[in-house]
DNA sequence: TTTTAGATTTAGACTAAGTCTAAGATCTTC
DNA sequence: GAAGATCTTAGACTTAGTCTAAATCTAAAA
């Protein structure tokens, strides 16, 4: 049940304010998890994101890295973006956007707002409500 | 470099066709899995495509599977669609259309044509030509 | 028709992203 | 501080997908 907080610049808010705002009861390992992950706008990994917060000495467990990307992104704090079958960003920029896939490169490129496309209500399959919408274009280099 | 065979009802054509078409060498494997894949537009993991395939005796490898896909992917005979990091479809009909996924029911379901946006070659990042442009709408059930 | 070289297929080992488990730690409230 | 809920953890486990190296197939040359 994903919330859609609009966080355009929650990362300038204090990461506390975030959590409890969206209901998350924070601890020592959710801060710093989400200390990692809102100090900028970015496309990380969990694997990552696991390396980048355990830099100095283990912190925190590749499962809680887990547990809690996947109840930010409940609370649509984070952005899930499925690239392939052994590539999955997370978003800390959760507001509405989408990406640019670079194929030969891996970058991940956010798309302007103009293109991303709105579903309404009644496009919506029957008896559903949306969740998420996720457009990622594929794109590689041009070939002179 | 996935071409652009505009296939919307290349169901119809015998799959060798489909195939030398797109400049695709038909062995038996290629045609078995090609049969099975175009009988109809469907949405299908590489796993089940196995178990169709080899419903009665093994007749083709799972690298072959794997390998014949992502050919097929390559030459714009099919779509990959990815919902997760371990569940990926591949959807038969090739045609430019986009979908919604049930979270609850793990359906996949085709999207009418007027509500997949439009990339231009000018909004492209710089130096890049569009792959694919995949949509995928997250929707759960409705709570009463 | 045999040879040859390149392309294709295969079994099964392997990889790695992500999940699970069950035990321990931590917090809340009485 | 005891009870009970929630959270974290190490490490085992799962599984989609890839890799490897040998075997097979194909087309066409000799």
């Amino acid at each position: 049940m994903a919330q859609d907080p609009h966080n355009h610049s929650q990362k300038n808010k204090p990461v506390e304010q975030m959590l409890t705002e969206q209901g998350i009861f924070v601890t020592a390992q959710r801060r710093i998890i989400a200390e990692a992950l809102f100090a900028r706008n970015q496309h990380i990994t969990a694997d990552q994101l696991l390396g980048l917060v355990n830099k100095n000495s283990a912190k925190v467990s590749k499962a809680t890295i887990y547990n809690t990307l996947g109840l930010f992104a409940d609370k649509g704090l984070v952005r899930e973006i499925h690239i392939n079958a052994s590539k999955t960003f997370y978003d800390s920029n959760a507001s509405r956007h989408h990406h640019f896939y670079n194929v030969d490169t891996g970058d991940l490129i956010d798309m302007k707002e103009r293109l991303v496309p709105l579903f309404l209500q009644s496009d919506l399959p029957d008896g559903t409500v949306m969740e998420t919408a996720d457009v990622v274009v594929r794109v590689r280099n041009q070939t002179l």
